[in-house]
RNA sequence: GGAGAAGUGGCCGAGAGGCUGAAGGCGCUCGCCUGCUAAGCGAGUGUAGGAGUGAAUGCUCCUAUCGAGGGUUCGAAUCCCUCCUUCUCCGCCA
């Protein structure tokens, strides 16, 4: 959410900013500002009233108390009180509907974000030299299906289209996979967390993915609770409401769940294997910040990402998103795309975030120190690893001309001892 | 799922329709004092919104806030309703 104040006192840098989102930014901006002028308005007509019935409150005590019959009083304050009613009423409906404008307005994008949407997202660096194959290299899926370690067809039967089952020697890689980061992110200082993968509206709306990405996200009706697409919402709540000490800045998580996502609108996109699935395991990183530190936290937790990737040994490229293609509470964002030799292409592994004080103020999670505060936070998200994918690109990587798949030297110690090729 | 109890400031804890933004204590900040430390004395110490004012870190005033939202009343921390959370007992259960 965006600081109304913002909005109200430089109204023209905002529209600037959200043009460049390609957000319909003219009307929501207009409407928004009027309906804050006439928030203000009807404010300040309500405290007068209220200040002028808690003055004859105490009267009217006075009266009492000296033993005289304050009847007038009451009966003129009777009439306030109704007025009070009528314009608190209005003022409510004003304050709802400035609620609901404000919440659809996405974050405004960072400067260094590239103009443009999806398509002009700016590559900065490639890591890693794409294997060349002396045999036609398979995709995870024939790899897989080979020695029955991914089964869509059950998954489809008992759940439907996009859901698989995960068998054998994968589920081995995919737990490795979950130590190695765990630990990895562990030894820089994030603290592990499981989180709650049903989570409460509040939580949708305060991570931003509510109102926006509502049609994506699964909900349990009978509960008001809603399956989180990613453990960013169950960490970013995890401080909902809260002031934190300033001396604890960066508080660091890991978190690990499995995510779930309707995919509306993908229909017909991605549909071979698991690369697109309406549920995945994640690991993920989020960091609550100090609001002057989070670029350099954004390139910190970046690095951690590369340096997953260079130690799996896959190659990537590293991407900045462009301002048309973030997430609405998103003012920058970097994905990393690994190589995927069978598809020929760099495709998303993983993604990282700066929310700037975009959740934080939805969320109200602040901070407070010896100098000052309370002040928003900054809060960023990134995976660590996207199992699903990750092991998609594992095993298109690593694929020998046998159709077997070696594991990566940096994963070994965590899987059953002496497993150095997975299928057999 | 059934039966009860409770939610007050950073913390503890009083208040049971008006004089309570909220006693008292702890903590914290500043000052004084004590050759260090401890103790002592004095002052201050929540959050949010708004109006006014200033060149400005600001200042002045108003409003709201006693788990959340409604209601009763001239007036609600206090009475009523709904919800949320916590605790106890019973049942069920990984």
């Amino acid at each position: 959410m965006l600081d109304i104040k913002l909005i109200r006192n430089e109204p023209d840098r905002v529209r600037e900013a959200l043009r460049r989102r390609g957000a319909q930014a003219e009307a929501a901006l207009d409407k928004l500002l009027e309906l804050d002028r006439s928030r203000r308005e009807t404010l300040v007509a309500v405290e007068k009233l209220r200040s002028r019935r808690n003055a004859a409150s105490e009267e009217i005590a006075r009266l009492k108390r000296d033993g005289i019959d304050p009847k007038d009083k009451i009966e003129a304050m009777r009439r306030v009180g109704d007025e009070i009613k009528r314009l608190e009423a209005g003022l409510k409906e004003v304050e709802t509907a400035l609620q609901e404008e404000l919440l659809q307005v996405p974050n405004l994008p960072d400067p260094a974000a590239p103009d443009g949407g999806e398509d002009d997202s700016v590559v900065l660096h490639h890591w890693g030299i794409p294997r060349k194959f002396t045999f036609e290299p398979e995709d995870h899926l024939d790899l897989a299906v080979a020695h029955d370690l991914i089964d869509m067809e059950r998954g489809a039967r008992t759940s439907g289209s996009r859901f698989a089952y995960l068998k054998g020697d994968l589920v081995f890689l995919q737990f490795a996979l979950v130590q190695f980061a765990l630990q990895k992110l562990a030894a820089k200082g994030f603290r592990p967390v499981l989180v709650p993968v049903l989570v409460r509206d509040e939580a949708m709306y305060g991570t931003g993915f509510f109102p926006t990405d509502m049609q994506q996200v699964y909900r349990v009706e009978a509960d008001g609770l809603n399956l989180v697409g990613t453990s960013e919402v169950p960490l970013a709540a995890l401080h909902m409401d809260e002031i934190v000490d300033e001396a604890d800045l960066p508080v660091h998580y890991v978190g690990y769940s499995t995510c779930f996502r309707r995919e509306a609108g993908a229909a017909g996109k991605d549909t071979r294997g698991i690369f697109r699935v309406h549920q995945f395991d994640k690991v993920e990183m989020f960091s609550f910040c100090a609001p002057d530190k989070s670029g350099e936290e954004h390139d910190f937790m970046r690095s951690i990402q590369e340096q997953v990737l260079q130690e799996l040994g896959l190659p990537y490229r590293a991407v900045n998103i462009a301002a048309g293609g973030l997430g609405a509470s998103a003012a920058k964002k970097y994905d990393l795309e690994a190589w995927l030799p069978a598809q020929e292409r760099y495709r998303e592994v993983t993604s990282c975030s700066n929310c700037t004080d975009y959740q934080a103020r939805r969320l109200k999670v602040r901070a407070k120190g010896a100098k000052g505060g309370p002040y928003l936070l900054h809060t960023l998200n990134g995976t660590v690893v996207a199992l699903g994918r990750t092991i998609i690109a594992i095993m298109e990587n690593y694929q020998t001309e046998e159709g077997l798949v070696e594991v990566p030297a940096a994963l070994r110690p965590f899987m059953p001892a002496g497993m150095e090729v997975l299928g057999r």
